[in-house]
Formats: structure tokens, C-alpha cells, sequence
DNA sequence: TCTATAAAATGACCGTGGTCAATTTCAGGA
DNA sequence: TCCTGAAATTGACCACGGTCATTTTATAGA
């Protein structure tokens, strides 16, 4: 029982990520098809396969990625004390997500992970906002009757609701901005 | 331009259907393959895509009929005064939307309405348990210093992120009544 | 009743994601 | 350097959702 992985695997997997990240980089993610990216990278369609188990985890792979660059530049900043310095934090890392309808819906999908064993680059990054999110909380001006990790978990729902509506036509009067900076305010200094 | 409608457009339309249900009677939402719908209708596949835009079309009616039964079972109930009650009275709409991970999917998918003028089965099913989430939120023991429409998108959010949860491995040691709980607590009845 | 025309139904066909038996390539030992 | 078994790659093939030119059927008017 072998299992040495040899260096070609490799390369070629970095050349099917490159190919990917190409052609998401002219058509968006939406668009992309798997027969496009083995052409560019030069490659039969059943490496891809070899490769990732399906479409959908070459995305986590892209997405996650770029999303977890996001949540590392709101991190670097200063940690926010109040609601709209929080909204402005978070905000690349929201207007990414936000980006495309497709992207949305896959994170929304990947967001928990299905097996303890396998948590994707998605789920990774979910974990990833509630613990910037709950450091946040830890130190900024919010109610002190509930616990910090309760606190992040209302902020993660309320974003996700938030950028929902985004979506939907019937709720575009309101900016994102202004409803998430609604919730976050009920939420987080509430009779305030 | 005459549109007139034949009667049996809707004894096709109502053979569809029909079949559609059958199925996932059979094998759940999920596994249903729109061959299987055709075939057991005793129609051609153009025939189904002539009555429905897509197969999402479908699941959105099939579902959709489905919550909105839920729904109205639970306004029948006594308007719930409490967190418990509120949760209780929700339970039975809850429960369907997590019946398969591919419904409560394709539930958040529909949510929202892309455009005023075609509100889905589904987004106005939200639209409705909204409007039950409301009129029992001015009824009940809850904070006043917000309005009863923001507690009600409140409870939505939670609701769904409780649900969300549900299907991920890493969070599955809390049940979703629990976390519910503790949620629509720290949200409608603040620091007590 | 017959005819014209719009509505409805048909099924061969296509695009795209995904599979797998067959083939090629690699790495280590003789 | 050659040989051998495992790893990697290949591409023909399949499944399934969705399209559309063609055919069939219903209905209104002569």
C-alpha cells in the first residue's frame, strides 16, 4: 500500500487552479465551465475529476480563497468599537460575498461543514468571520447580558439576511448598509 | 391576439402536477428526475417545459403548497405569548423546511423575489410567515424599543440560521429548538 | 359540416457535469 | 539500463435538464 504522490500531480493541479482563476477572471464564476478550464489547462476532462470531486469543489477552492484574503485585510484594521465601524470592517469581506448571485448561494450552501473530518475552504471561512467577529465583540460598546460567541452568531445571521435581501427586488428600497447597520444596531445595543 | 385557453392545458397542467407529487411521495424531493415526472404523467418532456419554466419551477409549486399548508396551520393556533410558544407554534413549518437539505436549499434560493413582478410560491410564503412572525410579536411579552416589523425579520434570521446549523456537523451538539431558544431570547427579550 | 388558425404537444437534439475501463507515465529495484 | 506495479491521465460514454422545429388538436367563423 503505496500511496507516493508524484510531482506531476501537482503541477498539474496548479495548472487547472491557474486555468480556473483565468477564466474566472473574464466571465465571473457563474459562467465558468469545466470543459473550458481542461482546455486551457491542457488537460482531458477526466484529470479534472482526478483532481476535484466535482464543479462545486473547485469553487469552494476559488471562492474560498478570495474570501479568506478578504476576511485577512478586515482583520488587519483596527478593531471596530461601535456598529458602523464593525459594517465598515466587515465590508469588503461582504461586497465580495455579495458579488455575484451564484457566489452567494455556494457559500450559503458550503457554509457548515457536512462532516467534522472534511471542513471545506467555505466553512473554514464561516468559522473564520464569527471568530474576527466575536474578538471584535469581546472589546467594543455592545450589551454585556449575553454571551460574545451568542453576539457573533446574531451578527453572522444578520448579514447573511442582509445581503438576502440584497438580492431581492421586493426589499431594494433599503440599502445593505443601512438595514445590516438596522439590525446590528437592535442587536448589539438594544434600548439603546 | 387571442390568448384563449384551452381546458386541456389544465388537465395537463393538473396531470403534472399530480405526477410530481407521486414521485416525491415515492423518493422525496431530492431524486426527482423530471423523465420520471413525464412519464408518469403519460406526456413528452417539451410538454413539461411548456407548463414550467424549469424544474425549479416545479419544486418551487410543490414546496411552496407545502410550507404555505404549515403556515396556515400554525396561524390556526392560538397566537403564542412567549419565546417557547412562539417556537412551538413554528415548529410544524420549521420541521418541513428542514426536511431535506435540497428543500431547505431551494427555499433560501427563492426567498426573495428577483422582481416585483413575479413573486414565486416560495418568497411568498417568507412574506407570509413575516406577516404571522409580526402580528404575534405585537401581541406578545417582547422589547418595545423596536419595531414589531424589525423583530419580525429578526426571527426570520435566526430562524434560518438556526436551521442552517442544523445540517452542519460541527454545530450539531445543540438541538435547533435550543439554539432557537437561546437566540429568540438574547433578541426579543434583551437583558432579561 | 368544413376550414383556417392559433394553441398545445411531441421527441429528436443539445450542453454540461460527471464516470470509468483502458492507456500512458513515473519511480524504484534488479 | 530494463522491468514492474502503482499513480496519473485519457477520452469515449452516460445522465439529466432544457430547446425548438414540426406535428397534432381544439376552437371559432363561414
Amino acid at each position: 500500500m503505496q500511496k507516493t504522490i508524484q510531482k506531476r500531480t501537482l503541477k498539474t493541479r496548479a495548472k487547472l487552479l491557474q486555468a480556473a482563476a483565468d477564466v474566472v477572471q473574464k466571465n465571473g464564476y457563474q459562467a465558468l465551465r469545466v470543459e473550458e478550464v481542461v482546455q486551457a489547462a491542457g488537460v482531458a476532462k477526466g484529470t479534472f475529476f482526478a483532481h476535484f470531486h466535482d464543479k462545486d469543489a473547485l469553487m469552494e477552492i476559488l471562492i474560498g480563497e478570495k474570501l479568506d484574503a478578504c476576511l485577512d485585510q478586515a482583520q488587519a484594521a483596527e478593531p471596530p468599537k461601535t456598529v458602523p465601524q464593525i459594517i465598515e470592517a466587515l465590508a469588503p469581506v461582504h461586497e465580495f460575498m455579495m458579488s455575484e448571485r451564484y457566489v452567494f448561494d455556494l457559500l450559503i450552501r458550503y457554509s457548515g461543514a457536512a462532516a467534522i473530518s472534511e471542513i471545506g475552504p467555505i466553512a473554514y471561512c464561516f468559522e473564520k468571520y464569527f471568530r474576527i467577529a466575536m474578538m471584535w465583540l469581546d472589546q467594543a460598546e455592545v450589551r454585556q447580558d449575553v454571551s460574545t460567541d451568542l453576539l457573533a452568531e446574531g451578527v453572522q445571521a444578520f448579514a447573511i439576511q442582509a445581503m438576502s435581501l440584497k438580492f431581492c427586488a421586493l426589499h431594494s428600497a433599503t440599502t445593505f448598509t443601512d438595514r445590516l447597520e438596522t439590525y446590528l444596531r437592535a442587536w448589539l445595543t438594544p434600548a439603546g
